[in-house]
DNA sequence: TCACATAGGGATAAATTTTTCCCCTATTGT
DNA sequence: ACAATAGGGGAAAAATTTATCCCTATGTGA
C-alpha cells in the first residue's frame, strides 16, 4: 500500500467526496455494483479498461469508505459478492447526475477532447 | 505540456466527463468562477492548497474544453477574468450536487478518511 | 531604489495513480 | 500430473498529475 506524503484536505464537500470517489473506476464500480454486478469477475467484464489489479484496490477503498460491503462466500472456488451500503446507494443519485451530464453533451465532448488532444499529442 | 501516452476512453456518460472534470482543482475552480471570483489572484486566494502554476493549467484546460471563457485586458499590471460560458453554467447543478453530498456527510466522511489513513499512515 | 502586485511560462522534481508481471490458494475435471 | 476457475496480493515499472523554483514585464507606493 502507497504510503501518503501529504494529508489531504478536508474542508468542504468537494474535499471530502473526491477522498472516496477520486480514483479512476470508482464510480463505474459503485454504478455496475448498484445494477446488479455484484462478483468481481462480472466487474472486471463489465470495465475490461482497468486492471484487475486496480480494480480490487479501488473496491477495498470502497470497503474501507464503507460505500460497499463484502461478502467472502468459504466455497472453491472462491465466490465474493460486492453490495452496496445504504450510505453508498445515497451517492447514486449524484453519479447517476454526473454520468446524466456527460450523456446529455456527448458529441461535444468528445469533439472537444479529441480536438484538444490532437493538437498536443504530434 | 505532457503528452499522453494512452489514449482515453471516451465511451459512456461518465468516461466523458471525467476527461474534462477530472482534475482535482477544476470543480472548485468553476464554483468560485461561478460565485463571481474571476480574476486568477483572487482564485489562487480562494484555493491556497493549489499551487499557482496548476490552477494556471487546469484553467487553461476548462477553457480548451469550453467550459470558461477568458478575457485579457491589454493593461498593466495585467488583468485577467475568467467566466463561465454557458455550457459550463450547465455543470454548476451537477457540481451542487456533489458538494451537497460531501457536506450533508461531513462528519461520517472525514472520520472515514481519517481512520483509514491512519492505519495505513504509520 | 526596492518591494510588491499582476499574470504566466519553462524546466525539473516529487508525489500519486495505474499497469504489468508473476505468484499463491484449493478443488474439479481431463 | 496438469489445466481451469475464482479471488487476491507483492514488486516494480510506467504513466500521469502536482509542486517547486526561477524568470519575464511594468506601474505604484514607501
Amino acid at each position: 500500500m502507497y504510503e501518503r506524503k501529504t494529508l489531504p484536505n478536508l474542508n468542504c464537500g468537494l474535499d471530502l467526496i473526491g477522498e472516496v470517489l477520486y480514483g479512476k473506476w470508482k464510480m463505474r464500480l459503485l454504478w455496475f455494483i448498484n445494477e446488479g454486478h455484484q462478483r468481481p469477475s462480472e466487474l472486471q467484464r463489465k470495465i475490461p479498461d482497468a486492471s484487475r489489479r486496480v480494480l480490487n484496490i479501488q473496491l477495498k477503498e470502497l470497503e474501507e469508505h464503507e460505500l460497499v460491503s463484502k461478502i467472502i462466500y468459504p466455497v472453491v472456488p472462491p465466490k465474493v459478492e460486492y453490495s452496496l451500503t445504504d450510505f453508498g446507494k445515497t451517492l447514486i443519485p449524484v453519479i447517476s447526475a454526473i454520468g446524466n451530464w456527460g450523456d446529455a453533451n456527448e458529441e461535444r465532448l468528445r469533439s472537444l477532447i479529441l480536438k484538444r488532444l490532437e493538437s498536443y499529442n504530434q
